[in-house]
DNA sequence: TGAATAGTGTCTATAAGACAATATCCC
DNA sequence: GGGATATTGTCTTATAGACACTATTCA
């Protein structure tokens, strides 16, 4: 009795014309398909990604992350770093695809599903990315919750203190963005590009922080690093500050598992 | 130098008129989008998942993962969900999106970006849904990589020991789930949706030891999983085993964290 | 010399793995 | 009773957190 309720109520989601348009990949309209990228960096202790002023409707005026539709024959990654490269000279990053957002009407113009990454920069690329002419500006993160809750974040441009507004589902995005580096951060060698060549075992301290949104015990985050194996010691010393120097790290390749 | 030397090689690549073409979301041809669906369910220690022997071109003959194209208003889950209610009467799932695939030649046809998602099926409904007459056949899956090392897997179609061949890419599909679920299993309550209600600490262990490759201790696995807070005793007793019984738990709805 | 952080050593609490002992069911 | 697995308890080991102490640099 249960079993036949629910199949006779799934029957009638499931309209035969839906079926048999969406069975011919020809006899449907398709969707445009777009790439979206949340670019991270971490700034004296806070969350930072770059974003874009819409010049035209929708979301006239509003903040976007940069993205750009994809070509026919383009693949998907591909168009992500056209974008990046194209809107704000940022290369070679490390690029990661993230989730895709399909709602019907997430742009009111048309159906647009789009493919969003996200990238780790490290602080001298990510404001060199944005300098004043350019469209790029940066925008600093507030994340609402904590852990791995997810949910969209709050952004503020520049130095306001009021919340900017972000066109379609771009909160969304970043703050999956968030969510999944936080959970990354823990097994996987993430640190590595927000920060430059080399730095001290605090300055890698400060970024995971930063990413997790929550103090770290140092002594543990210490023997943690160092038993990884996947920092070098360079055996140079922090210059120029005022107090004892700390030795420079690198990370070193993971060697093959 | 260096950063010059970067930038021209990458401006090379962005060809003027692949960025006018993807700017304009009218004045480019749009790709077709599909859902696919790895279902996984596990019966008897090993890992399973349901196929279709695909009628026509291409790939005629070749199996493929239930799947179908995105239609112009639907949202991407509720697509995957229609599939899986036409072709297998399988409702009320636990889904989840695991990747967007995009390669441009993934399908010889032309251009399709095919969103992924993966769903887990208790044993009785697995089986239920590839009855004799049906399309879907179970497939048994054989991964030839450790841990959460990733990449495509092998499947077996009903008793065969030859490597069954999967249309697109959808053996690196199926292989993206079992590395995702495999990194869920650490942390989340996954386990749930591949028994029925009421299960033993062994029954749960085994799952767990299929999904992940490899045997698990018991005591450390008992402890942990009564720690978790995820499962509740029902009072009620194994039957019908030639040995003690064990007790018999449910899981529990995590509380709001 | 004093301020500030780096780096080391030790102690404790917690979780995992190993293993022994006892309990309970069916045959 | 014998076979088989459940369940509990204890011991050992590895890891994380806490904290005290020494080291080194610059002002």
């Amino acid at each position: 009795m249960k079993r036949r309720k629910s199949e006779s109520r799934d029957a009638s989601v499931v309209s035969e014309k839906a079926f048999l348009d969406a069975y011919d990949p020809g006899a449907f309209e398709r969707p445009s398909v777009s790439v979206d990228v949340a670019l991270l960096s971490v700034v004296d202790g806070a969350l930072f990604t770059l974003l874009l002023q819409r010049p035209d409707h929708p979301f006239k005026g509003k903040w976007s992350l940069p993205g750009g539709f994809v070509a026919i024959d383009e693949p998907l990654e591909a168009a992500a770093r056209r974008v990046l490269a194209a809107k704000g000279r940022l290369t070679n990053l490390f690029l990661e695809q993230l989730y895709t957002f399909g709602d019907p009407h997430r742009d009111p113009r048309m159906r647009v599903i789009t493919v969003s990454f996200f990238a780790l920069v490290d602080r001298g690329r990510f404001e060199a990315a944005a300098p004043s002419r350019s469209a790029l500006t940066v925008a600093r993160i507030a994340v609402p919750w904590e852990g791995e809750t997810g949910g969209p974040v709050e952004v503020h441009v520049g130095e306001a203190r009021s919340v900017a507004e972000l066109a379609f589902d771009h909160a969304e995005i970043l703050g999956m963005a968030v969510k999944r580096i936080r959970g990354k951060l823990d097994y996987t060698p993430i640190g590595f590009q927000l920060l430059g060549d080399t730095f001290t075992l605090l300055d890698l301290q400060r970024v995971h922080e930063t990413v997790l949104g929550r103090p770290l015990n140092k002594d543990s985050f210490r023997r943690r690093m160092l038993a990884s194996g996947q920092l070098e010691a360079t055996g140079e010393m922090e210059r120029e500050v005022d107090h004892r120097p700390a030795e420079l790290y690198r990370f070193v390749k993971r060697s093959a598992v």
